[in-house]
DNA sequence: ATTAAATAGTTTAATATTAAACTTTAAGAT
DNA sequence: ATCTTAAAGTTTAATATTAAACTATTTAAT
């Protein structure tokens, strides 16, 4: 007989249908809340140069992210036509390219902030989850089984 | 000082972002192993019919989906051609349609779940995550939080 | 019975994304 | 030194999606 810890195909696939939809909701939910304009992915790049680096190129951006290098370029290139980053040659590389977030930039990402707030306040004082530490933590070690994963298959 | 159940809107934002993440790694992944032609979407409405029910409208379809009427006519569409769906006029009311799963469409949906599979059954021997039915407890509750909250908006 | 409002579905225009082709630059092999 | 391969970024074509306009039908109000 099985215990607790059996873990089934099936089982798995139930927890990818949860987290994929709970995506698509938290996803079109937060995108309303930003100022116009804004979207999610332009978001997640000014608030990468708040959590992680000053500066980047955009292949760097790209595989954070998780998307192909041309979609990084189309995100760029309209968070560069609104002044909210710099984009310019890096003096070590000539293939290569220097991505910095400008004042506007980080105050957008403020306001993105901002408006994001007030949803994410209400959900903590709703709390529908038992524990969002423990959460994060099984959600991270998945996470990080499928980067793993897919550099593996990025280089078989 | 905060015990453990302290729910800070910080700790949520990394939550959705945990969630978000593995949705978009999961999903390339699953849709890679589909059979040619086939997409994530188009796979879940044929699943759908496998699981919940013989028949439906489009709306009723795209509700469930949480997806705009808009992409759901544009699946049907792709699912018809192929004939693994059929949809006809509903004889109860004129501005319905009665969408339902040929036996075509039975046997792709097969073959896709045989497609994901293996990679399914890897994960579960990798089992990289303590505790599934605990991890899908809790993600649902909050799936159907948002499920909710999205209704509330909707309505008021 | 007429009219107004709501509902179901489709269409259109705009956008974000992927995959693949392409250009330029750097690194490695000989 | 030259040639080949790899890497970084952009561009192009195709697709999925949303929001909003539109058509047709049903329901509700009077």
């Amino acid at each position: 007989m099985k215990d607790q810890t059996e873990h089934s195909p099936a089982e798995y696939f139930r927890l990818f249908n949860e987290i994929n939809i709970i995506a698509q909701l938290s996803s079109r939910l937060f995108e309303q809340q930003l100022p116009a304009g804004m979207n999610q992915s332009q978001f997640s790049v000014l608030n990468w140069f708040f959590r992680v680096d000053s500066e980047a190129s955009p292949g760097r951006l790209a595989a954070a992210f998780q998307v192909t290098r041309g979609a990084m370029t189309n995100t760029l290139k309209k968070l560069e036509a609104k002044g909210f980053i710099e984009i310019s040659p890096d003096a070590g590389s000539g293939r290569q390219k220097r991505v910095t977030m400008t004042a506007a930039g980080r105050a957008m990402r403020d306001d993105c902030i901002a408006g994001v707030s007030p949803l994410l306040a209400e959900f903590a004082a709703a709390a529908p989850a038992a524990d969002p530490p423990q959460l994060i933590a099984s959600l991270a070690e998945i996470r990080e089984y499928l980067d793993d994963y897919r550099s593996q298959a990025d280089s078989g």
